[in-house]
DNA sequence: CGTCGATGCGCACACTGTACGCAGCGCGGA
DNA sequence: TCCGCGCTGCGTACAGTGTGCGCATCGACG
């Protein structure tokens, strides 16, 4: 405080402080909301409280970045340029698209936000690395053969996005609950069983589910669940390759 | 003003005065929830405002409705109750799950907030409409001689979300454009042929997209797009039909 | 007639995104 | 050497949000 009242015998000493703040900056501002985001959520995420982490005013952000929303979108494309796309060649057209996929997955997963924030603006944002992804996306199929590559994109993209944003929002209610996988879902189940009721088929599946569910990792059967839908549409595109 | 600072003289005849009028019940609030939402999106649903348009004030809602991530929630469930799913036997049981999957996109269209809400919460709502969508779509794969019906499922509706969610949010910014899908598209062109410039494959399938879009219908081409790829799933799903 | 439960409402609180104008710093020109 | 200017950060302010709380009203029932 008398530093503050009286600047003058401590200012080029405080130059000095911190060479290695490097203000604030797009970047460092993204990587800060990106931290937030994966922490507590999209709804947690506040213009005043990444400035406070950030040492900074809320409304300094806004001479880096216009709006929230723009900030968002910076965000996303930034973990998207996380997911990496094997080259053609490396392997078989299969395991390189599985690999794009499985990477997806995993950042959608890492990143739980992703799902909210996707389905309210789409796949639309353009950003650089979305487009990188999609590029050699389309180099895989492309030189698989496949006539139509962006069918292909579109079609398998779409499932994963589905199927990991389900996937994430349900581990965030998870987290929520502060209990672990396992215990989340046997302490759903009574009011599952409930719900399917009545319902022939559901009661069917859903016994074979709490069967598998014991005896297996909760984890491990989210993954298979997702490989058994990826597989269908990996062999519902072979059917479509010329030959 | 008077009637108000002296109610008793029109006390009688105001009790007449809408008969029709059903106060405020919980049925009610979702209707006009749905209504608001699809008119301006999630984000323009406010307590405030729906409780004016009820001729309410805001908390008076909070009798019928716990909060409003639970008014969502009904809203969501509300609108899945209008998902028609044919009986088994009706028909073919591609024609069947095909149509549900048409139903689904139709609905996330005809509701194109829903696409965000579900990113939010999953599709882990339980609510009975869900539930009897399920359990009619269980009854079709089971009926067609599916070993695992609950994977195929999964697999569809993952498909069907995340294309769905994809194109509605597409079209919410086509609206709030101001403009037609067409006139949308055509004015999108210069920024995403920069963007895929230097994008060898990309800029192919752009190419080809532009040409398409030249003389058809933008949104039989969306159309197109998502029967293309629900058939790539029911091809490799029916390659897990025993024999 | 008296009471009680259900319903609606006004107020208040903490919090949000962001527009606006001012304060300080570092750098280019006189 | 000094001046001025542009860039950056900040404090304040405004309109709007979800929702807890306690009061007023009103219909039904004992």
């Amino acid at each position: 405080m008398a530093a503050k009242t009286n600047p003058i015998p401590s200012v080029w000493a405080r130059r000095q402080r911190e060479p290695e703040q490097p203000a604030l900056s797009r970047e460092t501002i993204v990587r800060e909301a990106i931290a937030m985001l994966d922490a507590d959520g999209v709804e947690a995420l506040s213009m005043r409280k990444l400035g406070a982490r950030l040492n900074a005013g809320a409304t300094s952000l806004y001479r880096h970045v216009a709006t929230k929303d723009e900030l968002i979108e910076l965000a996303v494309d930034e973990v998207f340029g996380e997911i990496p796309v094997p080259d053609p060649g490396a392997s078989d057209w299969r395991a390189g698209v599985t690999a794009t996929c499985e990477a997806f997955r995993d950042t959608t997963l890492r990143h739980r936000w992703l799902g909210s924030v996707i389905g309210q603006a789409g796949l639309v944002y353009l950003g650089p690395n979305l487009i990188t992804v999609s590029e050699r996306m389309a180099a895989l199929f492309s030189a698989a053969g496949f006539p139509e590559p962006s069918r292909a994109i579109d079609t398998t993209l779409s499932y994963v996005l589905g199927m990991s944003t389900t996937e994430a929002a349900f581990l965030t209610t998870v987290m929520r609950s502060g209990q672990t996988e396992a215990e989340f879902i046997t302490g759903l189940m009574p009011s599952a069983q409930e719900a399917v009721a009545g319902h022939e088929f559901l009661s069917g599946a859903f016994a074979d589910a709490a069967a598998a569910a014991a005896v297996t990792d909760p984890a491990e059967l989210r993954h298979e669940k997702f490989a058994y839908g990826l597989n269908v549409i990996l062999d519902g595109l072979s059917l479509r390759l010329p030959r």
